[in-house]
DNA sequence: GCCGTTTTCGGCCCGACTGTTTTCAGTCG
């Protein structure tokens, strides 16, 4: 699919315009159509086969016309003219914090400044001083920018950022003057990665949770200190917002700084048309210049009085929810009391740190009723693939551990190698003999896309397996997913009756939410599992659950939430 | 540049903080 690359140049070319100085709604209008296509569920070349590019919302005649030509000919006249006007290379200076596009287009004229290095010199040179509206402080601002893109501020994933923001949560509350906290923005909504992370805070004193928040000793910087709003970073380079909302419009800021962004606009757009407005304080009634607060208590009091019911966090993503929600469309989410077992975990018997009566205690602990002990197969030696007579051994341990449990099923498992050709790592004699096959890729990630999805389309095919283990392969920060054909895939998995796992590990979250948004509306059925090393993983199931919600999946579209019974009758080819 | 139950023009979501000003522009979310 192509929809990645075509939003990402309307996105560069929206920022471009920025620089230049173009109107602004122009400028909203790329953005606009780059959200739109990288949400889109589809291929946008068979879109465009089929004629149906203007039926995508925010794409107009102009921006179709270049779509057309990108797919065509693999070149944007309109994007090439930009960049001989705007050098490409700006765009690295607006991620500098505190550089906006006015600040890129100021030094590029004044100075000539095309780059970071140029605009490292500039700085160090001391040449920004004396330019319009230009002081020491913002040059002070700008070198500390530098300095934060330098040591690479990238997005975390949601594992890290759920661990910071409950350090800062669990030190918050100690606080008499708090209130009531909550986390917002992406890490609430269940983003696979998360930028920042925002707080939100009841309270009546401000000024002291301020002062404490910008005094904590995990502080390396901080980039702002106001009445209600602070914002630091932490000494491992973590962005942290918090905010302190007066107790009476506490639900509304949930509810803005929850996002997204695009949800807000919708929220917007639909009270404007009931004369209402949104802000962070409420919804007001706008009536004859007069404004008069409706609701702003709870998130729920809000949704009331624009007639909307209470959308789950994770949905808020403005891609139909709302219109759907409307029309009493949208399903009843899976949530964490659900699963009743996992199927992917390891033990000592390969890479994993404890016993399998060490897992299943702690399985037993949260409440499971299975659990599917996966170890590696034979070739992958570097974790401890097990050979044919270790799966004799496991399997030996495995029933007598069984004979003495009861309400509780262990069951023998393997995460099994695809190999390039998409064979399993084990023959059929020995396959047979496992309760679950997931199987997997862990090498050859830079195949062609054709011989990707010709290798998981075989894993499918083959008669034993059960589960296609983190389908893309993506290693969050360090590996891209793998460049196949996903919709291929996911007809092989629904017509051979293949379940695609949902990997909640958190430097995996594989599938992430729109592949599974996508892979179920093809008719796929999932598996949500922890991968666990260690008994201390399993509580990673809830970032899988989050992704799931995020995709719209019900408890009936995920197979570990089946009784043990159920399961095996389920899964049985 | 997009869009339309005011449909081919005239709108297009809202506010806090900072640094520069002395009323506001830029940045950020």
């Amino acid at each position: 699919m192509r929809n990645q690359e075509i939003a990402d140049i309307f996105t560069k070319m929206g920022t471009l315009l920025e620089i230049k100085g173009e109107n602004i709604f122009k400028i909203k209008a790329y953005y606009k159509a780059a959200d739109n296509i990288r949400a889109l569920a589809e291929d946008i070349e068979q879109v465009k086969n089929e004629n149906r590019l203007s039926q995508i919302p925010g794409i107009g005649a102009a921006i179709e016309k270049k779509i057309i030509e990108w797919l065509d000919t693999g070149h944007m006249s309109a994007y090439q003219e930009l960049i001989k006007e705007v050098p490409v290379s700006l765009l690295k200076i607006v991620e500098v914090p505190s550089v906006g596009p006015k600040k890129a287009k100021l030094f590029f004229e004044k100075l000539h400044v095309k780059s970071l290095e140029d605009l490292k010199k500039a700085v160090d040179g001391g040449k920004l001083t004396g330019l319009e509206g230009i002081k020491e402080k913002t040059i002070e601002n700008i070198a500390k920018g530098l300095k934060v893109v330098a040591e690479g501020q990238e997005r975390m994933n949601l594992g890290i950022a759920t661990e910071v923001a409950e350090e800062f949560l669990s030190l918050l509350k100690k606080l008499p003057e708090v209130k009531d906290i909550s986390v917002a923005g992406s890490l609430r909504r269940g983003s696979e990665t998360v930028r920042d992370i925002d707080i939100l805070i009841e309270s009546a004193n401000p000024k002291k949770i301020m002062d404490y928040v910008v005094s904590l000793p995990q502080v390396q910087n901080i980039n702002a200190h106001g009445e209600t709003k602070s914002s630091i970073l932490t000494k491992d380079n973590v962005q942290v917002d918090v905010r302190v909302i007066e107790p009476k419009s506490f639900g509304a800021a949930l509810l803005y700084f929850t996002g997204s962004k695009n949800f807000n606009v919708k929220l917007r757009q639909i009270a404007m048309k009931k004369d209402m407005k949104v802000n962070e304080y409420g919804v007001f009634l706008v009536k004859d210049g007069k404004e008069k607060c409706l609701a702003s208590k709870t998130e729920r009091e809000c949704f009331d009085v624009l007639g909307l019911p209470n959308i789950p966090p994770e949905l808020r993503e403005d891609i139909g929810e709302v219109e759907l929600f409307g029309e009493k469309k949208i399903p009843k989410l899976i949530e964490a009391k659900d699963i009743k077992g996992e199927l992917h975990v390891h033990s000592t018997w390969s890479d994993g740190r404890n016993t399998i009566a060490e897992m299943v205690e702690a399985a037993m602990k949260l409440g499971y009723e299975y659990l599917a002990i996966s170890d590696h197969s034979e070739r992958l030696k570097i974790a401890g693939g097990l050979s044919a007579e270790d799966l004799k051994k496991k399997k030996k341990e495995i029933d007598m551990l069984n004979k003495k449990l009861k309400n509780f099923r262990i069951l023998f498992g393997t995460e099994v190698e695809i190999d390039s050709e998409g064979n399993l790592d084990y023959n059929d004699r020995i396959l047979s003999e496992f309760d679950v096959v997931i199987a997997a890729i862990h090498s050859g990630f830079e195949q062609s896309p054709e011989q990707l999805t010709r290798r998981l389309v075989r894993a499918c095919q083959n008669k034993y397996t059960h589960a296609i283990a983190h389908p893309t392969a993506i290693h969050i920060g360090k590996r891209q997913p793998l460049n196949m054909d996903f919709k291929e895939v996911c007809k092989a998995a629904v017509d051979h009756n293949v379940f695609l796992e949902i990997n909640s590990f958190p430097v995996r979250l594989d599938l992430n939410s729109s592949n599974v948004y996508f892979a179920r509306s093809q008719g796929v059925q999932f598996v949500i599992n922890s991968d666990s090393h260690s008994i201390d993983h399993l509580d990673y199931i809830k970032f899988g659950i989050s992704i799931a919600r995020r995709g719209w999946l019900r408890s009936e579209d995920v197979i570990n939430t089946l009784s043990v019974e159920q399961l095996l009758k389920k899964i049985k080819k």
